[in-house]
DNA sequence: TCACGGTGATGTAACGATTTAGCATGTCGG
DNA sequence: CCGACATGCTAAATCGTTACATCACCGTGA
């Protein structure tokens, strides 16, 4: 297996020319003159030896690597969020770059270790991720390549990549409305109109803003509102098993998000409450879950996968300025909304 | 901005040594001597200056670069299996590497390529991992650094690490004849004892000797079998609903993997069935839902973490001789098993 | 006095590319 | 026939590190 690896020199050699000329005519550099018949003994030698320039060689003295950065809290790549890495993975490969990626921890201290773990690869720019949308806080340290933030905004308003949580909740408020269901409606999960004081303000701010801002439209009435603190499946199966055991009825809930409906779903089945007939119901996220219950839930989703391509072709186009880039959620329509006969 | 890179010969000239004795020093080269003044005022100037060694210059000379390169099929990322990334990532971690991710397409083309990527790279060793465990294409060439297949094996029978399937089934069987158990039962998704003619043998096969030695051990009576083609809850739901709906009745349903599991779950429940009651059901995977469900879905985790975790270890360590290594799959008990009162 | 061995370093050559300046040619206008 | 200019290519420097051979110095024993 000695096959040692094939250099420039080799390539250079068997063409007849210098390494200088070989590296011209492989990197297609314009304003060089180079004679047509040499250009092509080297493209010919290149191949038939199967040369691979050496990249640590090239980033050495180019200090730009084909590589992009990413830094992560621990759960990017976690069940939810891991299509923001998928998308992200795709731009770079079809862009001949490759992802590093980083773990850290949930703040700056391994933030600022895996940036420098990242800087002294030579990164050609960095990504930082969130799983969940929210402010990331920088290590206080200029960074010096491109950078865009994936799923959260920074304090100094860097650029950032988030959904369009607004046009998601109003899109969603309105798919009720346009059903017709404009009364004796639940909210699931948060107060709509109480002040903003959530951890991930940022997500959370803007869904119900949107909801806030059709419901207003529509003129539609909120007839019960439940705040819970965690967004999760036993709340959501909680809060709807009190509501209907305390005799209250209802004909559609605004679930804060899909986990949330899964146990609305779950307390509506077993006390005999049909989804989709007997109430509407829907929500944000379009978890992979969404699809597979029973009557499949109508959900705003969130388009990690566009999102991850978008920070990594910002980075890679360097249009890194700062800016928020708003990627739409598109609504799955399933069978969870009541169809007017 | 300009702050310019701290180099080893900065921080050479600060210690008044040359730069070769700095080298030696912060690399710490046993049966080399330097004064332990002269140590120490490198050591001291390194700090000072903040020197980061320049990794692609490094890399150059030794070839190696701190970097494990992993090479995914598409899904590797996605929402069941992203748990093994993490693994890989966090014991890369722990041993100052960082990975570099390559996807690939399904097949050998593209994995090609990913490779090739990897190795431009100066890699130290490959992880080839895929989402649902099973053999793997190997490019026809010789790979020159330790490489380990991860839910995966290859036809050379390299080193690979796989969870423990067989064990699972006699585990998940095992449970229910426990817990007293052993007759009308259902095994929904395969027909135990068929032979192995499925896609992704790796895992089935060994999933299904499994409980079939078990079941053949505690003599328990498997009353109905259900192949199905696709392991998801609709057929899950569909061939339950139809199982009760033509008058069979059963003890207990072992599901071939949670995602059948929730769609029979969701069946039974609209015929009034009441999970770890009337029925028991047991599965395998641990999806994020099986906590969710209610009751608690009882099921054979697959340890995809610690599976990353070691894939990454046995790469640093240089562990990578042809062996398979086997994880175990620890069984989550929650509430889906009747208790005998 | 001189060879010898240990101590504490240093100098130089890699590693494999890119980049820039410049050196031969040949051609052409005057 | 000479200078200017384009053409086609090469030599050498460079990136920041590690690897290897070597060197100056000093004390010591013969």
């Amino acid at each position: 297996m000695a096959d040692k690896r094939i250099t420039l020199a080799d390539v250079a050699e068997r063409a007849g020319l210098s390494v200088s000329a070989a590296s011209l005519v492989l990197n297609d550099r314009p304003g060089t003159r180079i004679s047509p018949a040499a250009r092509e003994r080297v493209r010919a030698a290149a191949q038939e030896l199967g040369y691979r320039p050496n990249l640590a060689a090239r980033t050495l003295i180019t200090s730009r690597s084909a590589t992009i950065g990413v830094v992560s809290d621990s759960v990017t790549t976690r069940p939810w969020a891991s299509d923001l890495i998928l998308g992200a993975l795709r731009e770079a490969h079809s862009r001949a770059h490759i992802l590093h990626i980083a773990e850290t921890g949930t703040e700056i201290a391994t933030a600022t270790e895996a940036l420098d773990s990242l800087l002294d690869r030579s990164v050609d720019g960095i990504i930082f991720a969130t799983s969940r949308a929210r402010e990331l806080e920088l290590p206080d340290r200029a960074i010096p390549v491109p950078f865009v933030m994936l799923n959260a905004t920074s304090a100094a308003g860097d650029a950032s990549v988030l959904p369009d949580e607004f046009e998601a909740g109003r899109g969603i408020a309105r798919a009720l409305a346009e059903a017709g269901i404009r009364e004796r409606i639940v909210v699931l999960g948060r107060d709509i109109g109480a002040p903003h004081d959530w951890v991930d303000t940022l997500t959370v701010s803007r869904r119900t803003a949107g909801i806030a801002q059709t419901v207003d439209e529509y003129d539609m009435q909120l007839s019960v509102q439940l705040p819970l603190s965690a967004w999760e499946p036993e709340p959501g199966y909680e809060a709807i098993s009190e509501l209907i055991d305390g005799g209250e009825t209802f004909d559609a809930i605004i679930a804060m998000n899909d986990r949330l409906a899964f146990g609305a779903y779950q307390a509506m089945l077993e006390r005999g409450l049909r989804v989709g007939k007997d109430v509407s119901v829907v929500s944000f996220d379009d978890d992979e879950f969404a699809q597979f219950v029973r009557p499949g839930l109508t959900t705003a989703a969130l388009p990690y996968e566009t999102m991850g391509r978008l920070a990594a072709e910002l980075i890679l186009t360097g249009a890194t300025q700062p800016q928020e880039h708003l990627i739409p959620m598109p609504i799955k329509y399933r069978g969870s909304i009541r169809e007017l006969g």
